[in-house]
DNA sequence: ATCTGTTATGCACACGATTACATATGTAGT
DNA sequence: ACTACATATGTAATCGTGTGCATAACAGAT
């Protein structure tokens, strides 16, 4: 059905093997013989059949995605970066949902080592990494991005979230602020534990006792965010002035702010995680940690093709990127 | 270096015909030798090569998604659809960014041929589909998501924008409103237009003549609809009544009244197509037509598959479906 | 004419799995 | 004992490439 080297040698006159040549650019062949196998290429319409190079060369020239959620411009955001950079190689990515589930992960993991990846990048879905060593006698080079595990130890990307997160807090205190409240994730996965960190290194710093009440924890959706902003505002003494730790409880809490503007008592002003596209139009958050989303993926990109490609510089090297804190001035 | 099944069946005494009949479960096994075969997988940790099996049997198991942006909720939520249904039958998404371009479009498509996807769905990133004939002879099947394309004919997902739009406009027109102004994106991409055409003709049947000072174009995004709204605003007499038809239109159009409280005449309410995380959020926009948008996903899988396994019941076939009217009753 | 070296091409096997066909074994019926 | 048939397994070709090795062709030097 399909052409195959075989009819476009045939039909050249050579053999299959000058085909091959002449496909992968080999310059021993002759500027004659190689017009005239391109002409037959052009004429019969032949594709090169990558699954066939791959058995034969063990390279797949595809890497594995695999995300904890699909539906969410922080992760897609990284997607995108890695997605451009490999694709300047020549590679694809197979895109997997691990719904956030452990599980899952796995079960989508196995699937791309049998497909025979050449390099995985994963965004962990929780902070255990034990079921990861399965696979480490596949050979097949993992990444990580955003988060560590515990129990796996390999390169990452991730994100200087302490130094993030102190140097929000920081410019609040600065501006007078000493009350400060937080919302964070859990402090299971890394990027939470280490934001809640950058919180409390700069109150010590600056010689504020923090507030146990003040401080609360969810889990980096919605629902959460809203939920806690609602806690914070039903306190006797609300606070003017809330850290979030994450876009989307950011989101949540200023939902819950915008539905109950009434029955708040005090003008509450936020600082959040990320700088998305709709970070801004909120209004309500002037102050903004934003991570380089798309250069995570294209760090992750860059990191996973030198392991391929085995320049295996001092592995394993993980990356922390910084944040740029972002500052809306009222007008 | 890995162990493929001549080692299994050394290993097991047997051949690898028989290794391979136990891999696939043919029933034609004695139980005794599918212990012993399973038992030697287990101990030397053997993993199919898909790459080899695809080879022979020709399917990949995989099929090319192409859309026109990575960071996009509604893209996006038709991917997770989309993986979510195929993962079901063993298949895997590559993913790929078509960056709105039609030429990085055709360059995807290309390359997806020629890692033989069993087949491809794709969000076109522009109303022409000509460059789509000439994947043709490469037999792989296309379905086409949420929009049409001119000069290519094969099956698509859409959703019923006429019927979308009219219903919103209809709705308005009950609760009383009689001028009430558009914003829309361009009208090639067929989406655009029948959103458009909806507006229209709910216009014509209840008499009321559309007025085309507050019928406004723009191109989907965040900045087009702040500008056309900011246009609307502008105006002597500024409509109190907008329909948006794109979620990220309506994004930006609250943007602007968000930022212009105060310079703005009229109160202003927005009905909007698109049922996202953020809609209800904003509070502006408590008329919205939703799309099914994960179920998009799963029937363009669906459709997807029985072109793959050629169960094509009357081909070029085109779903449509549904949205839903929600109503936010303002409390 | 012979040798050396370079350049261009072909032969044939390998990658790791599937599968049509052949064969071996067992069972039962006459 | 012979045939008939079902069941279980093996043999070997095949999918479409890439590539080490062999070889052919030719030029230039001796």
């Amino acid at each position: 059905m399909a052409v195959t080297v075989k009819d476009v040698a045939k039909a050249a006159g050579v053999s299959t093997a000058t085909v091959s040549r002449v496909i992968n650019d080999d310059p021993r062949i002759s500027e004659k013989t190689r017009k005239r196998v391109l002409e037959c290429i052009e004429k019969l319409g032949y594709r090169v059949n990558n699954i066939a190079r791959s058995l034969k060369t063990s390279k797949s020239y595809t890497v594995g995605f695999v995300s904890p959620e699909l539906t969410n411009d922080f992760f897609m955001g990284i997607a995108k970066g890695v997605e451009t950079e490999l694709r300047k190689h020549g590679y694809n990515i197979i895109v997997c949902n691990s719904n956030e589930n452990v599980d899952e992960e796995r079960d989508r993991i196995k699937l791309l080592c049998e497909k025979c990846v050449d390099g995985i990048i994963l965004i962990p879905s929780s902070g255990k990494g034990s079921h990861l060593n399965e696979f480490k006698d596949a050979g097949i080079p993992i990444v990580l991005v955003d988060r560590l595990v515990s129990e796996f130890e390999t390169d990452a990307v991730l994100v200087d979230n302490i130094n993030g997160s102190y140097s929000a807090i920081e410019y609040l205190i600065n501006q007078g602020h000493r009350r400060i409240a937080f919302i964070g994730g859990n402090v299971e996965i890394t990027t939470a534990f280490e934001r809640y960190e950058g919180y409390l290194r700069a109150l010590r710093d600056y010689r504020i006792q923090p507030e146990k009440e003040i401080i609360k924890f969810g889990d980096f959706h919605v629902d959460s965010g809203y939920d806690l902003m609602k806690e914070l505002m039903e306190m006797n003494n609300p606070p003017q002035h809330v850290f979030i730790s994450n876009y989307f409880m950011h989101v949540g809490a200023i939902k819950y702010l915008l539905e109950n503007k009434e029955s708040i008592k005090v003008q509450v002003s936020i600082a959040g995680f990320d700088d998305m596209e709709l970070s801004s139009i909120l209004g309500l958050c002037n102050v903004r940690v934003a991570q380089p989303i798309v250069k995570i993926g294209r760090r992750a990109a860059q990191l996973i093709l030198s392991k391929i490609n085995h320049e295996e510089a001092e592995f394993p090297q993980i990356l922390r990127l910084k944040t740029e804190l972002k500052i809306e001035s009222k007008v």
